[in-house]
DNA sequence: TGAACACTTTAGAATCATTCCAATTCTAAT
DNA sequence: ATTAGAATTGGAATGATTCTAAAGTGTTCA
């Protein structure tokens, strides 16, 4: 069962660590997941805890998510949208792109939301590189 | 002197690490930033590096950058802007709004560039921490 | 002039997240 | 059952950054 690029053999760690982060609006670091499985899995470790959310990313079930220095997060939502991080609390959550689409007004935050900063990051494959590619 | 947020006394070493930022496009990480300053004072160290990139970006001068895990990125142009990152090369590249602004050509890439993914954070204060206070 | 204080710089140690490694266990097909 | 390949493990290794304690600089004012 894979959705996007290559499959993953889906054992038995990997369903926990996936369905964990698919329960989880948090964006949990890798050590957030691994306490939580550990609750059903208690003799899991965290080095299969980073080898199962490198499987699913690569396999494009999950997301990494790099907002600042330190431990990356990770997201289980596929769907388009950008992440709020609230700097105050850390809070990261996710935002949905509305309807209508005011550029200020593009994604769709909880009123009261104070934006200070927003980092898009683009990724791909410079011109040069398609080419010689 | 200082743009925005607190002052920084702009020691002869905080003046070179924040000139070889503005003479540099390609959003060196410390290590490179530390290797270009030794060139004009062959005595600084690491750490003073990692100090003054500090102080320049919590007084507003230079943008800590993070795209993917690992070193983090600086970038001394305070214009509005996005960033490009081709996942090839690994190259870094700036690129600003245009004007008109149909969204899908939003930001003014090259020619020839392929978008495989973007990624945009919004950081700020979240409605409840902004009430709070 | 020069003691007092605050800030800067330094080398090296410490920390933290992640990746690597080598050994063991599991799975799936013969 | 046998066996090859993949998954899992604990611990070691790595790499980036931060911390620490000591030494340097320079500004103020008795
Ligand atoms: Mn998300
Ligand atoms: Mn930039
Ligand atoms: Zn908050
Ligand atoms: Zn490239």
């Amino acid at each position: 069962m894979a959705l996007l690029g290559a499959d993953v053999r889906l054992t038995p760690h990997r369903r926990e660590v996936f369905e964990v982060l698919q329960g989880s609006t948090d964006h949990p670091t890798a050590t957030d997941i691994f306490t939580r499985v550990k609750d059903r899995s208690p003799s899991i470790s965290l080095a299969t805890v980073y080898n199962c959310l490198e499987h699913l990313s690569s396999a494009g079930l999950i997301k990494q998510v790099h907002l600042e220095r330190g431990q990356s997060r990770y997201c289980a939502n596929l769907h388009e949208h950008v992440h709020f991080h609230c700097e105050t609390c850390g809070k990261v959550t996710d935002a949905h792109p509305a309807a209508g689409f005011d550029p200020a007004k593009f994604w769709n935050l909880p009123a009261g939301t104070k934006i200070t900063r927003t980092e898009l990051a683009i990724h791909g494959t410079c011109a040069s590189c398609a080419t010689k590619g």
